[in-house]
DNA sequence: TTTGTTTTTTACTTAGTAGTAAGTATATTT
DNA sequence: AAATATACTTACTACTAAGTAAAAAACAAA
């Protein structure tokens, strides 16, 4: 695959989740890049190319780590902790997750984006759900309700975490993931 | 005050929590209003004005939410209820709330929206965080841990629970809405 | 009814935006 | 050596963005 169209998406995943997608032009990747804007288009004809591409990069990734994960026998919690590192290396960077940077904007978005964003949101509440399961199936997590519903409240609490520690401060997301963690001991 | 100035932030809020705020623009809201361009800059000369006092406006409705609640002597459980029927009113219409829109959007704001954007928050957050401290000690809520970080936890499905809502389902954010109400009952 | 103020339109500028058509140098294949 | 594909650039189109100056209309007060 070619040099400059890996760096078109990664430099747009970038500006993706720190400016947001209705705030980055096809100009800041090329002049970033030291290229022309016809370049950029040369890879990623439309926008909506571009945006599905990193997302449909951003699903590929998670479904490496998941796979990794998998191969190296990780226990439930030692698998929690490495997704959870992810969220924690993202707010050092001041950075949101595709979902929290392309969720807001969903109305803007084309039907591909909209469908692939929907998929890896799935995909990640699902790995959660069922990582929730066997996790207290074999005593490591302990928790009240639905699987399915505590790990919608532990995805929230990240998505929107590195969105509050935007507003607020860095710290207050170490505040929340420690007590996400807690709150996994009964 | 003027009708049309108060069409155009009532418009303009509308807009914000469903497409986002650099998703709209000035024509979105002149062709609605069946007005001219140049008419929305007269009340609102940059769209930094007209953000800042759409975020203003919910700040001040929030205050008013407040004092509301308190000369009514209301309950601690009775005073989360009504902020939660806020959040589910914006479910059932497919809107964001002011933190969920706008903080993905941060960077790409100026610094006036953004320093609104950080006190309507940390006002949220604290009037939360008082809320859980009495709620508590009344024992009309029980959960562990500090009452500001439990806050943070529930602000934080609330925010995203919307987003994902809309990425996913909307009964979703219902299941969520449940989940942190359970989790306030030991 | 005239004067003055507020509100709004007309008509515009400046500065972008995504996207495209046509051309070119450099490799790669035949 | 000729044909073709790759990776771009140049130069553009069509459109939209925010923003503005000046004229016109609407509304009040004297």
């Amino acid at each position: 695959m070619s040099l400059t169209r890996e760096k078109i998406m990664e430099l747009g995943e970038d500006l993706i989740l720190t400016k947001g997608y209705n705030a980055f032009s096809y100009q800041d990747i090329s002049s970033e890049l030291g290229i022309k804007n016809a370049a950029v288009h040369y890879y990623f004809p439309t926008k909506e190319n571009l945006g599905t591409g990193i997302v449909k990069t951003n699903k590929l990734r998670f479904e490496e780590m998941v796979d990794n994960l998998e191969s190296r026998n990780f226990s439930e919690k030692q698998k929690l902790e490495t997704f959870m590192k992810i969220y924690l290396k993202s707010n050092r960077e001041h950075k949101l997750c595709i979902m929290g940077s392309l969720g807001p904007a969903i109305n803007s978005l084309n039907d591909s984006t909209r469908i692939e964003l929907r998929k890896i949101t799935e995909h990640i509440l699902e790995w959660l759900t069922s990582l929730l399961t066997s996790g207290r199936e074999k005593g490591m997590f302990v928790f009240k309700g639905e699987p399915r519903d505590k790990a919608l409240l532990i995805l929230t609490n990240m998505i929107a975490g590195l969105q509050l520690a935007r507003i607020l401060d860095k710290s207050d997301f170490k505040t929340i993931h420690q007590a996400v963690m807690d709150s996994l001991n009964g």
